[in-house]
DNA sequence: CGTCAGCTTGACCGCGCTCAAGGCCAGTGG
DNA sequence: CCACTGGCCTTGAGCGCGGTCAAGCTGACG
């Protein structure tokens, strides 16, 4: 079921034909949850692991005075809640930005699975690294970026997720953001997403229209944004590992004493 | 040895007088190494994971054009390198901010200790979610935060750390950065980091000279920078567990089937 | 006593914000 | 089929937060 999970931990980790089947089975499709709702309130102490299927969902930070910004978001194939298995300190919150149809799959049976195939954990650990890593890359984009880099950061970091679970092709994706959620993202107001759009169009770097994004010249639109996308593509260096037993056997394939294909 | 971090892991998860020792007796302290120099460049691989004994350092990412933004600090008590246990992405460079002295623990060693003791795998996982819970509310600052705010909220931050290894008390702590420090960590400019320093001067709500800040009333400041330091001692839901056999072994103290103490 | 790093201050500028009005759909109901 | 509505995008005008440039100050150190 969850089609681009598998087609993104694949490239992670190689999975064999019974990692994928393991995978199906163990997630059940559920219900469509309308748009702008919240699915996982701050503090909250999921039990299931969830992964999108369709729609974009977001984690999100918000102030009494009504400020918010979008901490990450949440595309087919990402998962929202691995602190079912991996507990996690939840103090933001989930919420949908379009109508979103999710998989759960039970902590317990998720460990299991993982427990029976080393690559399976080891897909799931990478995920969870690109994730830091992408909050890593936000914080810097934030921190020293301008808006229009900001934007052209954000609009290259999208398609390559898009793209890695086949979302997206050459020419570019659908986006169903509205400005007000990219300022929200990058930190910047509305009206002035506005007119960086404007100005990235100008340059003939991008098109976007009824939420089809269009980025003629990626490699043009990654110099604005000085994106490098490696940080998106993990792999543990080769390590000739010679770890204790239980950990070991565990961690090993985290580790990658073997090189991923 | 690692004083400070052995203090903050028993925070976390209660260590016993022998966890304590495993620590000392795993860390090996070496040598100072200058301020303002490179630990570990972007791309490396460590062998070792290192903590921080005393002074300063700082995460960050460079541009060719000489911007700079700090992605996270490093302060006495913090793990430099988890990715010689649990590899990672390190797609930034670390380096000094003051003098630094630390230790290096063997990552398989570290490995075969939390191995023996759940307590100090449980640790060290909180202590890793701690970072993660951080480098998201550094997200959120730098996105919808003034100025004032996020130099406010980093300092906030900072007494909350420092605090938790005994590096501060009720009134102040040693600040050993630099306004381009802060700058390039709140992603403002140095002259404007002065401006507001000398305006939370004013408001009575800091004193800073000679490196020594103190914060007379904490929760006068805690209100300007919207601080809210829970996420700076993540403990994780009490859950009962029914894992599978090995991993349930691992990472059960994890999953903190046991309240923490 | 000179030097140098870091702090401070002033003047000016511009990126990005706010407020406000208008335009463009897509969906809805008459 | 068309008027109406509401969400979202667009555009203009004016302002202010924070940037830049430049000079002077302060204190630690040799």
């Amino acid at each position: 079921m969850p089609y681009h999970l598998i087609r993104k931990l694949g490239r992670y980790a190689g999975l064999s034909t019974v990692d994928e089947e393991m995978l199906r089975q163990l997630a059940r499709a559920s219900g469509w949850v309308g748009p702008r709702s919240d699915l996982l309130r701050e503090g909250a102490a999921p039990r299931d692991v969830c992964v999108i299927l369709e729609g974009w969902a977001c984690a999100y930070k918000q102030l009494e005075d009504g400020r918010r910004q979008i901490i990450a978001y949440l595309m087919p194939g990402d998962v929202c809640s691995m602190a079912a298995v991996f507990p996690d300190v939840i103090n933001y919150t989930t919420g949908t930005l379009t109508s979103v149809r999710m998989a759960q799959m039970s902590g317990r049976a998720l460990l299991t699975t993982m427990d029976r195939s080393p690559r399976i954990l080891r897909a799931f650990w990478l995920d969870m690294l690109a994730a830091s890593a992408i909050q890593r890359e936000w914080t810097a984009s934030l921190g020293f970026l301008t808006a229009r880099e900001r934007i052209a950061h954000l609009l290259c970091e999208i398609m390559t997720r898009l793209r890695a679970v086949g979302l997206a092709d050459a020419e570019g994706c659908f986006l169903p953001l509205t400005q007000e959620d990219l300022g929200e993202t990058v930190g910047i107001s509305t009206v002035h997403v506005n007119r960086t759009l404007q100005d990235l169009r100008a340059s003939g770097l991008i098109t976007l229209k009824r939420q089809q994004l269009a980025i003629p010249d990626f490699a043009a639109l990654q110099e604005v944004a000085r994106f490098d996308g490696a940080y998106l593509r993990p792999a543990p260096t080769a390590r000739d590992a010679d770890h204790p037993a239980s950990l070991r056997s565990i961690l090993d394939p985290v580790l990658g004493s073997a090189v991923c294909p």
